[in-house]
DNA sequence: CAGTATCCCCGAGGATACTG
DNA sequence: CAGTATCCTCGGGGATACTG
């Protein structure tokens, strides 16, 4: 269980990468294709709240790091699919495991609830 | 590997820890003390790039949502540690895999080389 | 349908100075 | 040492309008 510390060196790809993924639309989206390909307004739907801009952009940045597919086809009216690239699948596996531990403990955080779990590891924290 | 549709309606608290967890700070911060507890300076240090301001806040976020204990010994100088939450742990837990997936894949995706990566799962995409 | 193009605002986040 | 307090900037991100 050891991490062995792990570095994220403040001028590394990895913080770019990171920032794209966690990016306020980013980890959404990705979790949206995790159920497969999706066109265009598909995703708006998918993606609740999110703005014809950011989707846009957040699509155009996941589709330039390889993660996401963008397959056009010229028909007309338009037909847009997005997919996952195999890299992308990647991620995703690793992120949906996050995603879930969130839902299933989002409420009991936000009510602070939260507070009533530290038990027997804890003894004299923050008495602030 | 179905997924059975994660959704995060946009009204939600699940929004909110979202927001927390994958904050600019906030993901670099629970990794940092995954190995263990530390000090203020420690962690100011160890999170490269990051001001004292959104230390400051960051951690205070982390502490109200119940995933980060502060240690507050009142001694001349001050000493004040930080750890993990058993909650906090179950989250770190899901976010070590993606973060080191993440340092292993960084480069890659940033060189454009994951553009390489498309390979048979992929035919006609992306003709941009 | 699937996007661009613009305009604009607000607040996340940085720099600096100060304090118990 | 471990923070606040304050000021200020910049760009993330929303609203709206337009297009092939």
């Amino acid at each position: 269980m050891e991490v062995s510390t792990i570095r994220f060196p403040s001028a590394c790809p990895s913080r770019i990468v990171l920032d794209h993924v966690t990016s306020k639309w980013g980890v959404l989206v990705l979790v949206a294709l995790a159920e497969g390909t999706k066109r265009w307004s598909e995703l708006r739907r998918a993606v609740e709240g999110v703005s014809e801009k950011m989707l846009a952009q957040t699509l155009q940045t996941l589709e330039r790091d390889g993660l996401v597919i963008r397959d056009a086809r010229p028909v007309i009216p338009p037909h847009v699919d997005y997919r996952l690239s195999p890299l992308g699948a990647e991620l995703v596996d690793r992120l949906t495991p996050l995603m879930e531990w969130i839902l299933a403990n989002a409420d009991a955080i936000i009510s602070g609830a939260a507070r009533g779990r530290i038990d027997e590891t804890t003894s004299v924290a923050h008495a602030q």
